[in-house]
RNA sequence: GCCGCGGUAGUAUAGUCCGGUCCAGUAUGCGGGCCUCUCGAGCCCGUGACCCGGGUUCAAAUCCCGGCCGCGGCACCA
C-alpha cells in the first residue's frame, strides 16, 4: 500500500472515530445556556495577544465555540491588545493563537483586534463624557488615595464641557503619561476599593513602548474594562463565559451599560483550570526559557501545557475538547489529571496509530536456527491486511530488550519461540501454539540488519527520560508527527525524522 | 486584612435550583477474570465519595446556621 492509500486509510478511520465519539459527546450534552435562544446566541473567546494559549484558555474557546454551535449562532474572536506596555501584545502571538484555534477546531465567524478600533473606544468615551459619566483626573496618585479612603478626586464634578476639552488634550498628546486619566463615574463609597470611579482611559508613550501591530500612532489606550465593555455591546455578544478571575470586572463594566443604556450581556464564570504536572503559567515559562536557553524546545515544549505543547506531544485535539467538555462550566476549580487525558487520547489513537517494535534498553543477539524464517506483521492488529515482511536467518543479530532477555525462553512476535543460552537466540520451535502450551511471554525485537537508532523522550515535569533505542527500519516510511505505538512500550509522535526523534505521547 | 465564590470516590463529573425515585450514576485509576501473537484496545466482575458539627423535616448530598479547607478579586494588567 503506498503512503498516499495510507493515508486515506488512517483518514477514512480517522472519521469513522469521529462520528462514534460525536454520538457518545453529544450524550454528554452541555447544560443549556441562560436567556438562550437559537439562533441568536454570540459569544466570544478574547485572548490577549501577549503569548501562545493554554489549555486554560482553551476551556473558553472551546465552549464559547461548542455553545454557538449548540444554539446556531456565532462566535468571535477579539484579540485584547490594548496594552502596548506591561503585557505588550507580541506579533507573532496573533497567528500562533490562531493556529492553535483552529487546530482546536475552534473556528470563529469573525474576528477582531483591539488596537485597531481605538477610534470606536475614543467615540464611546466621549459620549459617556457628555453624559457626565466620565471625567478626566489629573490628579494622579493624589486621587486615588482619595478614592482609597472613599472621597472624591478633585476634577470629579467638572462639567462635560471642560471634561470634552481635557479629553481631546489626552488625544491631542498634550499630557504625558501619567499625568492624566479619564475615569468612570461608579460610587467613591463602593465597598471594594477597585471599583470606585475606575480608569477607562490612560496615557501610554508609544514611542518607547511600540505596539506591534499600531506602533506609536496612539497614545490614549482604553483599560481592559472599557473596551471589553464596548466591543462586547457593539459585536452582540448575548453569552460571555470566562474564568472566575472576571466576576470582579463584570461589576465594573456594569457602570458603562447602565449610563449608556445598554443590555449587558449573559456572563458564566467557571473556576481555574490546571492540568496536573504541566506549567501554564505564560511568566514562568517565559522566565524558564530565558533562564535555560537551549534547555527547552520552544513555546511548543512537549513539557508545558501550551496547546502547541501539548499538540507536539501528541495529544489530539479531540481529546481536548473531550476533556473540556466534560469539566464543563462549573465555577469552582479543576485540576485535569495527565492519566484522564492520556486514557481518553489513548483509546483514539488505538485505532489509528500503526504497531511497530521498538526497543528502549537494546541488547544485540545472535540467532541459532535451521532455516530462514519470514514473519508477516501486520501494522495494526485489527488491519491484518496491512503488513510488512522481516525475514530472519541463520547467524542474523537481533535486538531484544535487556530485560526480556532475562526470561530466557519467550517468542519473538509473529517470528518463533526461542530460548536464550550460551549467549544465542535457540529456535526452540515455530507455532504461536506451542508458545501458549509453554505460556512464554511474547516480545518485540528488531532485525539489526533492518534496523535504525532512535531516541524516545519521555517528558517528566521539567526534565526528559530519554529512551536510546532501536527502532524498525520501517518507520522511515513514517513523516514527521506521524503517531505510532511501539509495542510494549507506549504511544509516541515523530518529532523528527533525521535524526529520528520521537516523544512518548503516553504509554 | 477586606470583599466575593466554592467544597460529591485518587482525579474529573452527574445529582443540589423544585428535599424522598441516591444505602449516590458515569468516566478514569486500582484489583480480579475473559479475549488478544503488545505491558495497547475491547468485554465482564469488583473497589472506592456526599468536608466537619449542629438545626429544620416523617425524610437532607440537596434547605438553614456555625466551623474548617480551597479558590478568585482588591492595578493607569488582561
Amino acid at each position: 500500500m503506498s503512503l498516499e492509500e495510507q493515508k486515506k486509510e488512517i483518514e477514512s478511520l480517522g472519521l469513522k472515530i469521529e462520528e462514534k465519539k460525536k454520538a457518545k459527546s453529544e450524550e454528554k450534552l452541555l447544560p443549556p445556556l441562560p436567556n438562550a435562544e437559537i439562533g441568536k446566541v454570540v459569544t466570544r473567546f478574547a485572548p490577549n495577544p501577549d503569548f501562545v494559549i493554554h489549555i486554560g484558555n482553551a476551556r473558553p474557546a472551546i465552549l464559547s465555540y461548542e455553545y454557538a454551535k449548540m444554539y446556531n449562532g456565532k462566535m468571535i474572536l477579539r484579540f485584547e491588545d490594548t496594552d502596548p506596555r506591561t503585557k505588550t501584545p507580541i506579533k507573532e502571538a496573533y497567528d500562533l493563537i490562531r493556529e492553535d484555534l483552529k487546530w482546536l477546531g475552534v473556528k470563529p465567524d469573525e474576528e477582531y483586534i483591539q488596537s485597531l478600533r481605538l477610534n470606536i473606544f475614543y467615540e464611546i468615551a466621549k459620549e459617556m463624557i457628555k453624559k457626565g459619566c466620565a471625567y478626566v483626573d489629573k490628579s494622579g496618585d493624589e486621587s486615588k488615595k482619595l478614592l482609597s479612603n472613599g472621597m472624591a478626586p478633585p476634577n470629579r464634578n467638572s462639567s462635560p464641557e471642560e471634561n470634552m476639552e481635557e479629553f481631546e488634550k489626552m488625544l491631542g498628546n498634550y499630557y504625558k503619561e501619567g499625568e492624566a486619566v479619564l475615569r468612570i463615574k461608579t460610587d467613591v463609597n463602593h465597598p471594594n476599593p477597585s471599583i470606585r470611579d475606575w480608569i477607562a482611559f490612560r496615557l501610554i508613550d508609544t514611542s518607547a513602548h511600540p505596539h506591534p501591530i499600531v506602533g506609536d500612532k496612539y497614545v490614549l489606550w482604553p483599560t481592559y474594562n472599557f473596551a471589553v465593555s464596548v466591543d462586547d455591546h457593539l459585536l452582540g455578544i448575548t453569552h460571555v463565559l470566562r474564568g472566575k478571575e472576571h466576576e470582579l470586572n463584570t461589576m465594573k463594566q456594569e457602570y458603562i451599560y447602565k449610563c449608556m443604556n445598554w443590555n449587558m450581556p449573559n456572563y458564566i464564570h467557571f473556576g481555574r483550570l490546571k492540568l496536573e504536572g504541566f506549567i501554564m503559567s505564560k511568566s514562568y515559562i517565559r522566565k524558564i526559557m530565558s533562564e535555560n536557553p537551549g534547555n527547552f524546545l520552544g513555546y511548543d515544549d512537549p513539557r508545558f501545557g501550551t496547546i502547541s505543547g501539548l499538540r507536539r506531544r501528541g495529544i489530539l485535539p479531540e481529546s481536548i475538547k473531550e476533556v473540556i467538555l466534560e469539566v464543563g462550566i462549573k465555577i469552582g476549580d479543576a485540576k485535569l489529571s495527565w492519566t484522564n487525558l492520556a486514557s481518553v487520547n489513548r483509546k483514539k489513537l488505538d485505532p489509528i496509530a500503526d504497531r511497530l517494535m521498538f526497543v528502549s534498553k537494546p541488547v544485540k543477539v545472535t540467532v541459532e536456527q535451521p532455516s530462514c524464517i519470514e514473519a508477516k506483521i501486520p501494522l495494526h492488529p485489527d488491519k491484518p491486511e496491512r503488513y510488512r515482511i522481516i525475514k530472519v536467518c541463520n547467524g542474523d543479530e537481533i535486538f531484544i530488550d535487556e530485560n526480556d532477555l532475562k526470561l530466557k525462553k519467550f517468542r519473538l512476535m509473529e517470528l518463533a519461540n526461542y530460548e536464550y543460552k550460551d549467549g544465542m537466540l535457540k529456535f526452540v520451535s515455530k507455532g504461536v501454539q506451542d508458545a501458549r502450551k509453554e505460556k512464554l511471554q511474547i516480545i518485540h525485537w528488531v532485525l539489526a540488519k533492518d534496523s535504525k537508532q532512535m531516541l524516545i523522550r519521555e517528558p517528566e515535569g521539567l526534565q526528559f527520560k530519554d529512551y536510546n533505542g532501536i527502532v524498525e527500519n520501517y518507520i522511515t516510511n513514517y513523516n514527521k508527527n506521524a503517531r505510532l505505538q511501539f509495542l510494549r512500550f507506549g504511544f509516541i509522535i515523530i518529532d523528527n525524522v533525521n535524526p529520528l526523534i520521537g516523544f512518548l505521547t503516553h504509554r
